[in-house]
DNA sequence: TTGATTGCAAAGCGTTTGCAATGAG
DNA sequence: CTCATTGCAAACGCTTTGCAATCAA
């Protein structure tokens, strides 16, 4: 794995930020989660490490590292907000409407639609993220059974 | 314009509820809106043509037409969720970061992406919906400026 | 009558903010 | 010292809920 502590402390610096303790554990443990997780999830695993930092610096931090697009803040219908880093290539999302159960989808999936956007309406530093949801097949099975 | 009332009012009533004028006025909201819209939006508009309508009851209304699936909420980072008639076939949203300016982008964007994922996960009622964020032209040129 | 629906007010809860204390350069 | 950062507690605002009144079949 990618250790981006480095990446992350020199762009912090060059907008006059510091990379405290508090704000590498919360890069590290969404860097480990290595897919999107809540905001919850976030604060319970940098508090089982220290359990002193606070829920607003969590919520601070995420703010920070959104603006400095560290960070995609993801959120998906009827739950909360999902957090992943911006390198990980992995945005797309099918969600089960019954169980929410996610899969992550493909980077390649939309092939050259990057590109296309990027060229036809003139947008820069392009982030797509695709939410599918739907039914797995193991829910509309229990779904036509219970009817 | 498809007039929606009566499939809406015999879906409602298939499943036990009823189509009372709150909830018609909400639909029709949606609906005229052609796009998304907020619930702010839709409680401003519903309460021009009747003010005793309570928020509650927004807040109600636009839970059951997500369960009916008549209404799909779409919640785009850093803004309060959005609501669309189902049916409409714009859910791909290309938005700026900087101004927040949101451009509906054709429904024909993503090919035979819809098929090729129901095939591939066994997926059943899909809907895909891509969120594309990036800078406008404008406000690029204005943060290079701002520098 | 019966059960769904509504408006109101209160409660709930995730998020933000003010501020004094702390920490790093 | 100076200024960013943090933890705490309070404030905030969106959303949900309990309940009595209303409405439709």
């Amino acid at each position: 794995m990618v250790n981006h502590s480095h990446v992350s402390d020199s762009l912090l610096h060059k907008h006059g930020y510091r990379l405290t303790p508090q704000r590498y554990l919360v890069l590290s443990v969404i860097e480990e989660a290595n897919c999107h997780i809540s905001l919850e999830q976030i604060a319970e695993r940098v508090q089982e490490r220290n359990p002193r930092v606070s829920l607003s610096t969590i919520y601070r931090t995420l703010e920070l590292l959104k603006e400095l697009e560290l960070v995609l803040e993801n959120h998906l219908p009827g739950e909360a907000p999902h957090y992943e880093l911006l390198q990980s290539k992995t945005h797309h999302h099918l969600v089960c409407k019954a169980c929410h159960h996610v899969t992550h989808l493909d980077e390649t999936l939309l092939g050259d639609l990057h590109e296309r956007l990027q060229t036809q309406y003139q947008y820069r530093g392009l982030v797509l993220a695709l939410q599918a949801s739907g039914y797995c097949d193991a829910c509309w099975r229990k779904m036509q059974h219970d009817d």
